[in-house]
RNA sequence: GGCGGUAUAGCCAAGUGGCUAAGGCAACGGUUUGCAAAACCGUCAUUCCCCGGUUCGAUCCCGGGUGCCGCCUCCA
């Protein structure tokens, strides 16, 4: 039984998807004004992971993310480029879109721009004109929340006591606009600094709120009520509270059946910010020397409702975890043994999986999982010497299918296999290799080391195995 | 000021009202190897942040501290 948290009831609950098997799942995208950082990694990767487990899990996940490419950041950073907002919009999203892919998070099945959804953006705040929710004051409109019943209960503002301009963001002006201080912008009436982004409606010249575009294509695309809304844990309030107050107002249904939040991380014990310089996105630690892959590593290995701090002694663990993966995979294709013998590798994979999948039933006990995959992996190389074709390909079957979920093994071994098929097909390598096995058989061993130290300076590691036998391990990381 | 999260070894990190407190990284010793690499075996938590309470029994439940983190109008 999956068990995930709730956060609209702050409990874990078993999850149970409104149509027999089929998920309808949402999660908040980015605003595409800049490269992705690995805190909004995150939670991109959180929702891969999530998604991968239901589909291993055996639903049939639908999965949209929206791409927010109209709002302030996007709009003054384009005309400060001198481009186009269009243009500007695009190059961050074909990048946001290459990050995803160097981390191994499969795309949403929908990935909706705000830009093209204003038709039903307006349709839904007509309708909450209509049924009094929304107002209009100035050229703007605004939701009314004390027309909302349960407005905020996703995030427990019943129990708070707002502190007013908590951050000192409010804008003084929109203050005066509004009838109160909490009531949010549905439609933003045109202003000069907007220049020529505007869209001509029944409301008037303007554009539309944030919070609106995703009540708007996650009921498009998902329904009026859907099975899971992700996000991270900062959205909670306002985004979401506002998200569930304006489209349960305009359908009168019950939004969303389970809210999943992820945490936020730390880098290096310290918060995220412009001033420290520490906001790296995928292309800073790749230039770093790292393979990005290991940064899916990182993020995963942490529940994600925990804070978790990114150091670079945790990518070079991620390392070690992928070369020990890695490497065991290497030895199930070099294994020597051939005959029957009575190790049990089906009921090892059986036994493994039911503990993968009773970790990960627990809202997504990753460290438990890990903790299975790495007994597996121990119990693997212990028995290597006896293991025959058939088992090897049974376990590697099994650790691909887990891979299903974790999402970053395959990649790995596939680079290694391309890596292996370059120096197969190198004559220079595949000489130098015969040299040293003919140097090491004659007991040169001084030059035999220094062939073998040349290749591992080329990235090619070579093993000895027993007899003449001898197993590439690339330096692939 | 209000609300919430969190604290487990040198580091990362599960977990449980009682039995050996998972797993990984690092380190150290050993087996194997011509030497390595990989692997295996072994060592590595007697305040599980502090104080108090409940209990036959608390790392776990409750209360109070302390540290760190977050939210309180456009941030993943």
């Amino acid at each position: 039984m999956l068990k995930i948290f709730n956060t609209l009831t702050r409990k874990l609950e078993e999850f149970k998807p409104l149509h027999k098997n089929k998920v309808g799942l949402y999660s908040c995208g980015p605003t595409v004004y800049n490269y992705v950082h690995l805190g909004n990694l995150r939670a991109y990767v959180f929702v891969d992971m999530l998604k991968r487990y239901l589909v291993w899990r055996g639903y049939e996940v639908t999965h949209v993310m929206n791409i927010t490419d109209v709002d302030d950041k996007t709009i003054r950073d384009s005309q400060k480029s001198g481009k186009t907002l269009k243009e500007f919009t695009d190059f961050y999203e074909e990048a946001f879109i290459k990050d995803l892919d160097s981390v191994n998070v499969r795309l949403p099945d929908v990935m909706p721009r705000a830009t093209e959804h204003l038709e039903e953006m307006i349709s839904i705040i007509r309708s909450l004109l209509e049924k009094g929710y929304a107002y209009k004051q100035g050229d703007s409109i605004y939701f009314s929340i004390s027309k909302s019943e349960n407005y905020g209960e996703l995030a427990e503002l019943s129990k708070q006591n707002l502190k007013e301009n908590a951050d000192q963001r409010l804008n003084v002006k929109d203050e005066y606009e509004k009838d109160s201080a909490n009531d949010f912008v549905l439609w933003k009436g045109w202003k000069e600094e907007d220049g020529d982004v505007y869209w001509e409606t029944e409301f008037g010249k303007g554009r539309p709120g944030w919070h609106i575009e995703c009540s708007a294509m996650s009921m498009k695309y998902l329904g009026e009520s859907f099975d899971i809304h992700c996000g991270g844990e900062d959205l909670v309030f306002p985004h979401h509270t506002n998200e569930i107050a304006q489209s349960e107002g305009c359908t009168g249904k019950h939004f969303v059946k389970y809210w999943m939040h992820n945490a936020h991380l730390l880098i290096e014990g310290q918060k995220m910010s412009k001033s420290l310089g520490n906001f790296f996105t995928l292309r800073e630690i790749a230039d770093k020397g790292y393979l990005p892959i290991l940064v899916r590593i990182v993020l995963m290995k942490v529940h994600y409702r925990q804070n978790l701090n990114f150091t670079f002694v945790g990518l070079d663990e991620a390392q070690a975890i992928a070369k020990k993966i890695l490497d065991t995979l290497i030895d199930l294709d070099f294994i020597t043994a051939t005959g029957e013998n009575d190790f049990d590798a089906a009921g090892l994979v059986e036994g493994s999986r039911q503990k993968f999948l009773e970790a990960m039933d627990e809202d997504l006990n990753v460290s438990g999982a890990f903790a299975e995959l790495m007994n597996l992996l121990a119990e693997v190389n212990r028995q290597i010497k006896r293991i025959n074709p058939v088992q090897a390909k049974l376990l590697k079957e099994y650790l691909f299918e887990l891979d299903g979920v974790l999402g970053f093994i395959r990649l790995i071994y596939d680079r290694y296999l391309v890596n292996l098929a370059r120096v197969e097909k190198d004559s220079e390598i595949q000489e130098k290799i015969k040299q040293r096995l003919f140097f090491k058989s004659n007991k040169e061993y001084e030059k035999a080391d220094g062939i073998r130290a040349e290749l591992l300076a080329r990235g090619i590691l070579i093993s000895d195995a027993p007899g003449d036998k001898y197993v590439l391990r690339l330096s692939y990381l």
